[in-house]
DNA sequence: TCTCAGTTTAGAATTATTCTAATCTATTGA
DNA sequence: TCAATAGATTAGAATAATTCTAAACTGAGA
């Protein structure tokens, strides 16, 4: 009855000591959104051995598989998203920190046809904050 | 009657013999995309001699100028962009190529208020494209 | 249970970016 | 005009982010 396995295997991905711990971290919770690197802060502070390089292989195999969504934000930061749903996101530069939008909110009008052999895979959105 | 020289000064940055080598191969084209290491590269095939880091620090000097726009598609590449008008961008991740949506065609529409103490200062809009 | 062909991990390597000490340059005042 | 100086600029060195790859592990089949 361990979820995260259960997870794991749905996605035929091998329910390793690493992949579990931080399927842990990531499922169990709803709505996070982290960074290769403050993910492995958070497995460090509970004495979890692992490495940052299996982190960033983790991180990534999830996104294949869909259980994570890549927010590329900033240059400086990757950003992981438990939230596969599509949505957007506001952005606050100053604390570094994602909220997301719910797609069904917002409707975009006006998008040109893609160029010739291509097609729209996805819409990303970003509203960019600052304090006021 | 040095244009380059101009813009430079009316952006007050010095106008040295690296920004004004940088801002040749720029802005006397229109709409261009460029990346640091695309841009170094650039300067190198014209036997110039410029260190990588100076074309970042010119670039980021530029962005803060308002003479480029940065634009963040994808996590391992920042692009800056030669048009500084507010606009959308198509992406194609197999080309690694920007094409610019002109943001009056587009209009979007149920955006959140901003949360408490923060407004939005940018909306970013990246339609990011697949072959087919 | 044992083998072996993937799969997974994590140290090492690479790539992207930033930092900072040295250099250069515009301005001021003699 | 020229020297001094404060601040701006450059680029080598350092750092940070990410990927690569050889070794370790694992699960399916015999």
């Amino acid at each position: 009855m361990n979820s995260i396995k259960d997870i794991l295997r749905n996605s035929s991905l091998r329910p390793t000591k690493q992949r579990i711990m931080i399927g842990k971290l990531l499922f169990n919770d709803t709505d996070k959104h982290v960074t290769a690197e403050s993910l492995y802060r958070e497995l460090k502070a509970s004495e979890q051995k692992i490495s940052l390089a299996t982190v960033y292989n983790t991180l990534h195999d999830f996104c294949e598989k869909k259980l994570l969504k890549k927010v590329n934000v900033d240059a400086e930061k990757v950003y992981f998203d438990t939230n596969t749903n599509p949505h957007h996101h506001f952005y606050s530069d100053s604390e570094k920190l994602l909220i997301d939008i719910s797609k069904d909110k917002i409707k975009i009008q006006g998008l040109p046809k893609a160029p010739k052999g291509k097609k729209i895979k996805d819409v990303e959105l970003i509203a960019h904050l600052i304090d006021n």
